[in-house]
DNA sequence: TCTACACCCTGTAGTCACTACAGACACAAC
DNA sequence: GTTGTGTCTGTAGTGACTACAGGGTGTAGA
Protein backbone atom coordinates (compact mmCIF):
# COMPACT_ATOMS: atom_id res chain seq x y z
CA UNK A 1 0.00 0.00 0.00
CA UNK A 2 1.40 3.47 -1.05
CA UNK A 3 1.77 6.09 1.39
CA UNK A 4 -0.01 8.13 -0.86
CA UNK A 5 -3.17 6.08 -0.13
CA UNK A 6 -3.12 7.91 2.79
CA UNK A 7 -3.75 6.68 6.49
CA UNK A 8 -6.34 4.43 8.21
CA UNK A 9 -8.31 5.29 11.43
CA UNK A 10 -5.84 3.84 13.60
CA UNK A 11 -2.97 5.60 12.40
CA UNK A 12 -5.45 9.09 12.49
CA UNK A 13 -6.51 8.67 16.09
CA UNK A 14 -2.69 8.40 17.22
CA UNK A 15 -2.12 11.63 15.34
CA UNK A 16 -4.67 13.67 16.60
CA UNK A 17 -5.81 12.39 19.89
CA UNK A 18 -9.14 11.55 18.89
CA UNK A 19 -9.98 7.65 19.54
CA UNK A 20 -11.26 5.63 16.98
CA UNK A 21 -14.84 5.30 17.96
CA UNK A 22 -15.51 8.77 18.31
CA UNK A 23 -13.83 9.27 14.84
CA UNK A 24 -16.50 7.56 13.64
CA UNK A 25 -19.08 8.76 15.52
CA UNK A 26 -18.13 12.27 14.07
CA UNK A 27 -18.44 10.49 10.60
CA UNK A 28 -21.24 9.64 11.06
CA UNK A 29 -22.96 12.21 12.49
CA UNK A 30 -21.47 14.87 10.06
CA UNK A 31 -18.84 16.48 11.57
CA UNK A 32 -16.06 15.06 9.83
CA UNK A 33 -16.89 14.06 5.69
CA UNK A 34 -17.59 10.40 4.77
CA UNK A 35 -14.04 9.05 4.05
CA UNK A 36 -13.35 7.07 1.22
CA UNK A 37 -12.54 3.77 1.59
CA UNK A 38 -10.11 1.27 0.43
CA UNK A 39 -10.50 -1.72 -1.75
CA UNK A 40 -11.24 -3.86 1.51
CA UNK A 41 -13.32 -1.18 3.05
CA UNK A 42 -11.08 0.50 5.19
CA UNK A 43 -11.43 4.23 5.63
CA UNK A 44 -8.43 6.33 3.82
CA UNK A 45 -7.29 9.79 5.74
CA UNK A 46 -4.79 11.96 4.47
CA UNK A 47 -2.93 14.55 5.97
CA UNK A 48 -5.58 17.12 5.72
CA UNK A 49 -7.64 14.93 8.18
CA UNK A 50 -5.32 15.43 11.36
CA UNK A 51 -5.44 18.96 11.27
CA UNK A 52 -9.67 18.90 10.62
CA UNK A 53 -9.57 16.64 13.67
CA UNK A 54 -7.15 18.57 15.89
CA UNK A 55 -9.42 21.58 14.93
CA UNK A 56 -12.11 19.88 16.46
CA UNK A 57 -10.84 18.59 18.72
CA UNK A 58 -9.57 22.22 20.13
CA UNK A 59 -12.90 23.61 19.40
CA UNK A 60 -14.56 20.64 21.85
CA UNK A 61 -11.59 21.50 24.54
CA UNK A 62 -12.84 24.93 24.42
CA UNK A 63 -16.47 23.80 25.21
CA UNK A 64 -18.04 23.87 21.61
CA UNK A 65 -20.87 21.89 20.60
CA UNK A 66 -20.18 19.84 17.80
CA UNK A 67 -23.18 21.92 16.16
CA UNK A 68 -21.07 24.66 16.97
CA UNK A 69 -18.25 22.42 15.98
CA UNK A 70 -19.80 22.18 12.50
CA UNK A 71 -20.81 25.52 12.15
CA UNK A 72 -17.12 26.76 12.53
CA UNK A 73 -15.44 23.66 10.14
CA UNK A 74 -18.34 25.39 7.38
CA UNK A 75 -17.05 29.11 8.30
CA UNK A 76 -13.52 27.53 8.14
CA UNK A 77 -13.52 26.31 4.82
CA UNK A 78 -15.53 29.29 3.43
CA UNK A 79 -13.67 31.53 1.30
CA UNK A 80 -14.50 35.32 3.39
CA UNK A 81 -13.51 33.44 6.92
CA UNK A 82 -15.49 36.55 8.18
CA UNK A 83 -15.26 36.74 11.56
CA UNK A 84 -18.72 38.28 12.84
CA UNK A 85 -20.49 34.79 13.22
CA UNK A 86 -17.14 33.29 15.25
CA UNK A 87 -16.41 36.46 17.40
CA UNK A 88 -20.10 35.86 18.50
CA UNK A 89 -20.14 32.25 19.24
CA UNK A 90 -16.46 32.81 21.39
CA UNK A 91 -18.19 35.23 23.24
CA UNK A 92 -21.54 33.35 23.70
CA UNK A 93 -18.81 30.52 24.87
CA UNK A 94 -16.87 32.84 27.08
CA UNK A 95 -19.98 33.84 28.65
CA UNK A 96 -21.14 29.93 29.31
CA UNK A 97 -17.70 30.27 30.88
CA UNK A 98 -17.80 32.43 33.27
CA UNK A 99 -21.38 31.67 34.26
CA UNK A 100 -20.30 28.65 35.27
CA UNK A 101 -16.82 29.84 36.61
CA UNK A 102 -19.86 31.85 39.33
CA UNK A 103 -21.66 28.96 40.13
CA UNK A 104 -18.75 26.62 40.96
CA UNK A 105 -16.92 28.84 42.87
CA UNK A 106 -20.57 29.37 45.14
CA UNK A 107 -20.56 25.69 45.19
CA UNK A 108 -16.91 25.33 45.99
CA UNK A 109 -17.95 28.29 49.22
CA UNK A 110 -20.46 25.98 50.44
CA UNK A 111 -18.36 22.46 50.03
CA UNK A 112 -15.67 24.16 51.84
CA UNK A 113 -17.97 25.22 54.65
CA UNK A 114 -19.88 21.79 54.68
CA UNK A 115 -16.06 20.03 54.96
CA UNK A 116 -15.19 22.42 57.93
CA UNK A 117 -17.80 22.33 60.11
CA UNK A 118 -17.86 18.23 59.52
CA UNK A 119 -14.52 18.28 61.64
CA UNK A 120 -13.40 15.06 62.02
CA UNK A 121 -16.79 13.20 61.99
CA UNK A 122 -16.68 12.94 65.61
CA UNK A 123 -20.14 14.37 65.94
CA UNK A 124 -22.91 12.38 66.68
CA UNK A 125 -25.21 14.14 63.72
CA UNK A 126 -23.38 14.66 60.59
CA UNK A 127 -23.66 18.43 60.20
CA UNK A 128 -23.59 17.81 55.98
CA UNK A 129 -26.47 16.13 56.25
CA UNK A 130 -28.19 18.17 58.35
CA UNK A 131 -27.21 21.35 55.89
CA UNK A 132 -28.58 19.33 53.19
CA UNK A 133 -31.74 18.51 55.06
CA UNK A 134 -32.31 22.40 55.65
CA UNK A 135 -32.61 25.24 53.65
CA UNK A 136 -29.30 26.59 52.61
CA UNK B 1 -60.41 14.71 49.35
CA UNK B 2 -59.81 14.93 53.07
CA UNK B 3 -55.75 17.47 53.48
CA UNK B 4 -54.60 14.11 55.42
CA UNK B 5 -54.50 12.64 52.45
CA UNK B 6 -51.89 14.19 50.90
CA UNK B 7 -50.77 16.31 48.13
CA UNK B 8 -50.35 15.47 44.64
CA UNK B 9 -47.03 15.38 42.50
CA UNK B 10 -48.21 18.98 40.83
CA UNK B 11 -48.36 20.24 44.36
CA UNK B 12 -44.83 18.03 45.09
CA UNK B 13 -43.65 19.75 42.50
CA UNK B 14 -44.51 23.27 43.21
CA UNK B 15 -43.46 22.74 46.53
CA UNK B 16 -39.79 21.38 46.18
CA UNK B 17 -39.10 23.41 42.48
CA UNK B 18 -38.64 19.57 41.09
CA UNK B 19 -40.53 18.73 37.81
CA UNK B 20 -42.96 16.29 37.44
CA UNK B 21 -41.23 13.89 35.05
CA UNK B 22 -37.92 13.99 37.50
CA UNK B 23 -40.30 12.91 40.34
CA UNK B 24 -41.68 10.47 38.61
CA UNK B 25 -37.94 9.46 37.20
CA UNK B 26 -36.28 9.58 40.75
CA UNK B 27 -39.29 7.06 42.03
CA UNK B 28 -38.32 4.76 38.92
CA UNK B 29 -34.78 4.86 39.69
CA UNK B 30 -35.07 4.22 43.56
CA UNK B 31 -33.90 7.57 44.79
CA UNK B 32 -37.45 8.35 46.14
CA UNK B 33 -39.26 5.58 47.54
CA UNK B 34 -42.54 4.39 45.52
CA UNK B 35 -45.65 6.74 46.49
CA UNK B 36 -48.63 5.33 47.86
CA UNK B 37 -51.54 5.91 45.38
CA UNK B 38 -55.43 7.38 45.26
CA UNK B 39 -58.20 5.33 44.59
CA UNK B 40 -57.94 6.94 40.99
CA UNK B 41 -54.22 5.78 40.58
CA UNK B 42 -52.51 9.35 41.42
CA UNK B 43 -49.44 8.91 43.49
CA UNK B 44 -49.66 10.75 47.05
CA UNK B 45 -47.25 12.43 49.00
CA UNK B 46 -46.39 14.02 52.73
CA UNK B 47 -44.62 17.05 54.23
CA UNK B 48 -41.50 14.43 54.40
CA UNK B 49 -41.50 13.75 50.68
CA UNK B 50 -41.38 18.04 50.37
CA UNK B 51 -38.40 17.97 52.47
CA UNK B 52 -36.78 14.48 51.06
CA UNK B 53 -37.03 16.23 47.44
CA UNK B 54 -35.96 19.34 48.64
CA UNK B 55 -32.56 17.38 49.87
CA UNK B 56 -32.22 15.78 46.68
CA UNK B 57 -32.65 18.93 45.06
CA UNK B 58 -29.59 20.87 47.38
CA UNK B 59 -27.08 17.62 47.20
CA UNK B 60 -27.82 17.58 43.02
CA UNK B 61 -27.20 21.28 43.41
CA UNK B 62 -23.90 20.82 44.93
CA UNK B 63 -22.56 18.35 41.89
CA UNK B 64 -23.62 15.05 43.55
CA UNK B 65 -24.49 12.46 41.11
CA UNK B 66 -27.96 10.72 41.65
CA UNK B 67 -25.85 7.19 43.09
CA UNK B 68 -24.02 9.83 45.51
CA UNK B 69 -28.07 11.39 46.78
CA UNK B 70 -28.61 7.89 47.04
CA UNK B 71 -26.37 6.84 49.15
CA UNK B 72 -26.85 10.50 51.30
CA UNK B 73 -30.41 9.62 51.64
CA UNK B 74 -29.65 6.09 52.87
CA UNK B 75 -26.92 7.86 55.45
CA UNK B 76 -29.26 10.40 56.44
CA UNK B 77 -32.14 7.93 57.13
CA UNK B 78 -29.78 5.64 59.14
CA UNK B 79 -29.24 5.36 63.00
CA UNK B 80 -25.93 6.97 63.87
CA UNK B 81 -25.67 9.44 60.67
CA UNK B 82 -22.11 9.13 61.40
CA UNK B 83 -19.99 11.46 59.25
CA UNK B 84 -17.41 9.97 57.99
CA UNK B 85 -18.37 8.60 54.74
CA UNK B 86 -20.35 11.45 53.96
CA UNK B 87 -17.27 13.69 55.16
CA UNK B 88 -15.47 11.80 52.12
CA UNK B 89 -18.32 12.04 49.87
CA UNK B 90 -18.03 15.80 50.11
CA UNK B 91 -14.50 15.76 50.42
CA UNK B 92 -14.51 14.37 46.16
CA UNK B 93 -16.88 16.53 45.42
CA UNK B 94 -15.19 19.40 46.56
CA UNK B 95 -11.80 18.32 44.87
CA UNK B 96 -13.89 17.86 41.63
CA UNK B 97 -15.09 21.30 42.24
CA UNK B 98 -11.93 22.70 42.03
CA UNK B 99 -10.27 20.15 39.46
CA UNK B 100 -12.98 22.19 37.21
CA UNK B 101 -12.39 25.51 38.48
CA UNK B 102 -8.73 25.12 37.05
CA UNK B 103 -10.07 23.58 33.77
CA UNK B 104 -12.31 26.87 33.62
CA UNK B 105 -10.31 29.48 34.17
CA UNK B 106 -7.80 27.96 31.72
CA UNK B 107 -10.71 28.00 29.16
CA UNK B 108 -11.83 32.02 30.23
CA UNK B 109 -8.73 32.59 29.38
CA UNK B 110 -7.76 31.32 25.95
CA UNK B 111 -11.40 32.77 24.95
CA UNK B 112 -10.56 36.24 25.90
CA UNK B 113 -7.14 35.82 23.82
CA UNK B 114 -9.73 35.00 21.17
CA UNK B 115 -11.97 37.60 21.60
CA UNK B 116 -9.30 39.90 22.43
CA UNK B 117 -7.28 39.15 18.89
CA UNK B 118 -9.90 39.33 16.74
CA UNK B 119 -11.50 42.91 17.14
CA UNK B 120 -14.00 44.12 15.54
CA UNK B 121 -14.18 41.30 12.82
CA UNK B 122 -12.57 43.18 10.11
CA UNK B 123 -9.76 41.16 9.69
CA UNK B 124 -9.55 39.20 6.50
CA UNK B 125 -8.83 35.64 8.13
CA UNK B 126 -9.91 35.20 10.97
CA UNK B 127 -8.30 35.32 13.63
CA UNK B 128 -10.12 32.58 15.87
CA UNK B 129 -10.51 29.95 13.25
CA UNK B 130 -6.87 30.52 12.51
CA UNK B 131 -6.19 29.61 16.46
CA UNK B 132 -8.46 26.88 15.83
CA UNK B 133 -6.44 25.60 13.40
CA UNK B 134 -3.02 25.32 15.01
CA UNK B 135 -1.50 23.64 17.79
CA UNK B 136 -2.96 26.00 20.94
C1' DT C 1 -76.37 15.00 32.48
C1' DC C 2 -73.10 16.57 29.60
C1' DT C 3 -68.93 18.63 28.67
C1' DA C 4 -64.87 21.11 29.21
C1' DC C 5 -60.75 21.27 31.50
C1' DA C 6 -56.81 20.54 34.50
C1' DC C 7 -54.44 17.06 36.22
C1' DC C 8 -52.42 12.62 36.29
C1' DC C 9 -51.12 7.86 34.49
C1' DT C 10 -47.76 4.48 31.77
C1' DG C 11 -44.45 3.61 28.55
C1' DT C 12 -41.31 4.88 25.23
C1' DA C 13 -38.07 7.64 22.84
C1' DG C 14 -35.16 11.66 22.47
C1' DT C 15 -31.17 14.63 24.20
C1' DC C 16 -25.60 15.17 24.25
C1' DA C 17 -21.23 13.34 23.29
C1' DC C 18 -19.49 9.80 23.44
C1' DT C 19 -18.14 4.65 24.79
C1' DA C 20 -18.51 -0.32 24.62
C1' DC C 21 -19.49 -4.34 22.63
C1' DA C 22 -20.66 -8.44 19.39
C1' DG C 23 -19.71 -10.67 15.47
C1' DA C 24 -17.60 -10.45 11.20
C1' DC C 25 -14.05 -9.21 7.53
C1' DA C 26 -8.99 -7.63 5.85
C1' DC C 27 -4.37 -8.21 5.74
C1' DA C 28 0.41 -9.26 7.03
C1' DA C 29 3.74 -12.33 9.19
C1' DC C 30 5.13 -16.83 10.36
C1' DG D 1 -2.96 -22.53 7.54
C1' DT D 2 -2.96 -20.04 11.57
C1' DT D 3 -2.30 -16.30 14.47
C1' DG D 4 -2.72 -11.63 15.48
C1' DT D 5 -3.88 -7.03 14.77
C1' DG D 6 -6.65 -3.84 12.71
C1' DT D 7 -10.95 -2.53 11.02
C1' DC D 8 -15.91 -2.95 9.74
C1' DT D 9 -21.23 -2.38 10.87
C1' DG D 10 -24.80 -1.94 13.92
C1' DT D 11 -26.66 -1.64 18.31
C1' DA D 12 -26.99 -0.51 23.06
C1' DG D 13 -25.39 1.74 27.20
C1' DT D 14 -24.07 6.05 30.01
C1' DG D 15 -26.29 10.22 33.24
C1' DA D 16 -29.87 12.96 34.27
C1' DC D 17 -33.20 14.23 32.68
C1' DT D 18 -37.08 15.86 29.11
C1' DA D 19 -40.81 15.24 25.84
C1' DC D 20 -44.13 13.13 23.97
C1' DA D 21 -48.51 9.89 22.77
C1' DG D 22 -52.48 8.10 24.18
C1' DG D 23 -55.14 7.28 27.73
C1' DG D 24 -57.72 7.72 32.66
C1' DT D 25 -59.46 10.87 36.91
C1' DG D 26 -61.88 14.38 39.11
C1' DT D 27 -64.30 18.65 39.36
C1' DA D 28 -66.74 22.87 37.98
C1' DG D 29 -70.02 25.01 35.21
C1' DA D 30 -74.09 25.00 31.58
Amino acid sequence: MASSAGIRIGALSRQSGVNIETIRYYERIGVLPKAPRSSGGYRLYRHGDVARLAFVRRARGLGFSLDDVRELLTLADGKSRSCQRVYNMAGGRLADVRARLVDLRRLEGVLVDMVATCAEGTLPVCPILDALGHAA
